[in-house]
DNA sequence: TCTGGGGTCCTAGGACCC
DNA sequence: TCTGGGGTCCTAGGACCC
């Protein structure tokens, strides 16, 4: 069987376990630039907020509603989830974090176990040491644990946040309750194929032709289809470094000038120079994007991307800040407003595999040099050490009025308890 | 005025090889 | 009139996830 614990609105709730008289209110979480809305609470999913709403247009809504807004603070986050994974990995020896809020655990010889009584301790053991509440589906395969999952979200009561799908009578009951378009793995574009040609539920889709499906939503469609049906065909994953890393952020205001896109593009570089040092890989090549504001009717609209061979593998910041900015060059255009940009590194090799070239290498004293700027950087905090081309004066902020303190991961921020 | 960020996998088609 | 067969690798684009 396989187990998919889910927290439930995540975001949302972080923010919650640090201020406990939010508990029944409404909250929302923004994403970076106060853009969007991205996480919600219960009471604010039930006002009607949907997910993704662009902030502006619902301000009025959130002040006559008392909605609780904060912007995203990933560090906190990303430190619960931590906490909340290493409770769960005490549940099985075999753990697959799925994404920040998310995971598979393989219960392989649980036979002689009460599967429910075992969710429910899962459940009350995150919540009484984490704070943050979580849901708990358990099923013969991976897709049908995420089924199980949204039917323990969706009764808390009558499930105590745990489901189980153990039977072939619970199995097609579930399926013919699941709308097709929210199947894990069927997005918008494959739902909206299925409803063209009447399939309303998941069950519909599983008994569709394999043939259809092979042709229409490809092998990972079938995939799916078989796991479906209680065929484990979806095994979990194990940990691998990442194949792309990228750094990419909107601006707060429009950029026209090619020295400002520069300093931006440079600390998206330094950034992903980081990540690449922190899984020892080096890259073969990056991209760097920009456009202008796709929202804005009333401007000239430019987008474009370009992809950089390296001559040489690397991890080094000021490489591929180098790079990045030379690719930066080929693309700028004069006269746009620019409200975007990124860059992205990919074709990775591990550090200590690179191969030397008779004619150009990365600059070896790098090495020596980015291993002492990450140790400066991680003992008095990111960006201490920057390159030149960064912003030094620290002109450019993202929108962030509504941040929280970093309860858990600043020490100035740790909540004082008065007895 | 204001609209997020970071990933993965698959497929078709083109370029190239012998 | 008639113009082979069997591969690999790479890339862009499209789908999906959170």
């Amino acid at each position: 069987m396989f187990a998919l614990i889910d927290c439930n609105n995540f975001y949302a709730s972080c923010q919650r376990v640090f201020r406990p008289d939010l508990e029944h209110k409404p909250i929302v979480v923004l994403s970076n630039n106060d853009g969007c809305v991205i996480a919600r609470s219960n009471e604010a999913k039930a006002l009607g907020i949907p997910m993704g709403a662009v902030a502006y247009q619902y301000e009025k809504l959130f002040e006559e509603k008392g909605v609780h807004v904060f912007s995203a603070n990933f560090p906190l986050y990303g430190d619960m989830s931590q906490r909340v994974m290493s409770i769960l990995s005490a549940y099985s020896p075999e753990i697959e974090i799925y994404s920040i809020d998310e995971a598979f655990l393989k219960l392989s010889g649980f036979e002689l176990y009460n599967l429910q009584t075992y969710g429910e301790e899962m459940q009350k053991r995150v919540t009484k040491c984490t704070g943050i509440p979580i849901s708990v589906g358990i099923a013969p395969t991976k897709s049908l644990s995420k089924v199980a999952n949204k039917i323990a979200k969706k009764f808390p009561d009558k499930t105590k946040s745990v489901y189980i799908i153990d039977s072939e009578e619970k199995r097609i009951k579930a399926l013919k309750w699941l709308k097709v378009e929210d199947v894990w793995g069927i997005g918008r574009q494959h739902s909206k194929r299925l409803q063209n040609i009447g399939i309303r539920t998941a069950y519909d889709f599983t008994q569709l032709d394999d043939k259809w499906v092979k042709k229409n939503l490809a092998i990972v469609g079938l995939r799916l289809k078989q796991d479906l049906q209680g065929i484990p065909t979806l095994n979990l994953e194990e940990i691998q470094a990442k194949k792309s890393i990228a750094t990419t952020r909107s601006f707060d205001q429009n950029y026209t000038e090619l020295k400002q896109l520069e300093e931006r593009v440079s600390t998206f570089a330094v950034s992903c120079a980081e990540k690449l040092r922190n899984q020892n890989s080096c890259c073969n090549s990056l991209i760097v994007f920009i456009h202008t504001n796709p929202h804005r009717n009333d401007l000239p609209q430019y987008s474009r991307n370009i992809v950089l061979k390296l001559p040489f593998p690397t991890n080094s910041s000021i490489e591929i800040s180098r790079f990045a900015i030379e690719a930066l060059s080929k693309i700028f255009k004069e006269g746009y407003h620019y409200k975007k940009a990124g860059v992205i590194v990919q074709d990775f090799i591990d550090e200590d595999k690179v191969q030397f070239n008779i004619f150009e290498n990365s600059d070896e004293r790098h090495k020596q040099l980015m291993k002492s700027i990450d140790k400066i950087n991680t003992a008095f905090g990111q960006q201490k050490i920057r390159l030149a081309s960064q912003d030094l004066k620290r002109v450019w902020k993202m929108k962030q009025e509504r941040l929280s303190p970093f309860y858990t991961t600043k020490l100035s921020d740790i909540i004082t308890i008065k007895v």
